[in-house]
DNA sequence: CGTATATTGAAAACCATTTTCAACGTATCA
DNA sequence: TGATACGTTGAAAATGGTTTTCAATATACG
């Protein structure tokens, strides 16, 4: 699916502008790998297009997350990060503490059990974060 | 087992100092119910002991999770929460999105099934965190 | 094209957390 | 107990990521 076009309906159907830098931000967003912060993100697209500021782009990140396109998550290191959001899968992550490697995964006998702590406690869940924090495989040996 | 006894011994074995300061903050803590902000017990410790300052409470609550008393989390609102470690037991948490009440539990198959997951990738689990976010009994038929 | 209004970039404001520093308190040893 | 060394305290300032402000600019739409 074109995420362009999805960024472009949003923002006609709310009345807000399709800007030069939106586009662009979108663009490297999508060249980027996944879970990039705000920081990350802004030095990626200065290095092309210096004119861009970076509350430019913390603010198209935020709307990305409003249409749906990116999902705000943080890891517990003090930084909002976004990722992009891929079909309908809910998936969870694996943390590297050594190097920061982030790794998805989906599991869908955890979601079950999840559910069921949920009903024994009448509570009705709307979301939910798993996150394994630990050693890669390449860290493993070091 | 006695906390107060426990800090005393971590202190002395430190080299630290045990100052009433220090008693006072982790009595008030242990008076509270868990998962408080270092902002929420600020406020208790300083109704009590007036002269007790934010950057005491907020480095005495690192020190109480430096010596075990207590384990510092997030739950994405963008405060630090600190809460009493108790015996040896891992648990979760369910968190009301409406009320912000915060229950505990475990689940053995689902720290199970969190192995096999690491162990698939190559992964060394070093800890963890599940978080289900929804509505508690309370507020669900609200 | 012209107008209304959303957006931009830079700087300032925010807010939780952390650090600084001089005054003070505590542990230790004589 | 008294002197000394040094860890701790409170207030204020610094920090770091996020968010807002505001005047200038760009976009959508009639």
């Amino acid at each position: 699916m074109d995420l362009q076009k999805v960024l472009t309906e949003y923002l006609a159907q709310k009345g807000l502008k399709n800007t030069s830098q939106r586009k662009i931000i979108l663009q490297e967003f999508l060249d980027q790998a996944s879970h990039l912060s705000t920081e990350e993100l802004y030095l990626k697209v200065r290095s092309k297009h210096p004119g861009i500021g970076y509350a430019t782009v913390h603010r198209t990140l935020k709307l990305f997350a409003e249409c749906g396109i990116a999902v705000e998550r943080n890891f517990g290191d003090g930084q909002g990060r976004f990722e992009l959001t891929h079909g309908e899968e809910h998936h969870d992550h694996l943390i590297c503490n050594r190097c920061g490697m982030i790794i998805e995964f989906e599991n869908p006998q955890i979601e079950k059990l999840q559910e069921q702590v949920a009903v024994q406690h009448n509570f009705v869940i709307e979301n939910h974060r798993l996150e394994l924090y630990g050693l890669c495989s390449e860290c493993v040996g070091k």
